[in-house]
DNA sequence: GCAGTGACTAGTA
DNA sequence: ATACTAGCCACTG
């Protein structure tokens, strides 16, 4: 169970993030306490349920774009949760990383 | 214990 | 600006 440690310190970072605010899996990492291992939180996030109460979809990879493991249509729903966040997309389905000023 | 894979990143073409 | 490649690190089989 030690590794779900780690891993609940990357859902607490997660959690963490305030509303209209997104972050890249490198910047969880790094707050985190891993720096560099931005796919060990994608991993996390992968096993981490819909209904564990952390907004997965706040965090996205370093090109402001998410995609949920070959599920296309996830996205899309998760746009719209954004959306509702605050969060503006842009052209392209990419989210402005210029929102990551959350810091912790 | 070794090999393969991956919700990534940065650099290069 | 977009596409591809190489690198890095951790987890799974």
């Amino acid at each position: 169970m030690k590794s779900v440690e780690k891993y609940d310190l990357i859902y607490s970072v997660v959690m963490s993030i305030p509303g209209g605010t997104v972050a890249t899996y490198g910047q969880v990492a790094a707050i985190a306490g891993l720096p560099g291992r931005a796919r060990q939180v994608g991993h996390a996030l992968r096993c981490l349920p819909d209904d564990s109460g952390v907004p997965w979809h706040r965090v996205v990879n370093a090109k402001g774009e998410i995609s949920r493991r070959g599920s296309p249509g996830s996205e899309f729903e998760q746009r719209a949760l954004l959306e509702e966040e605050g969060i503006v997309f842009n052209k392209r389905n990419r989210l402005p990383l210029e929102q990551f000023q959350w810091e912790r």
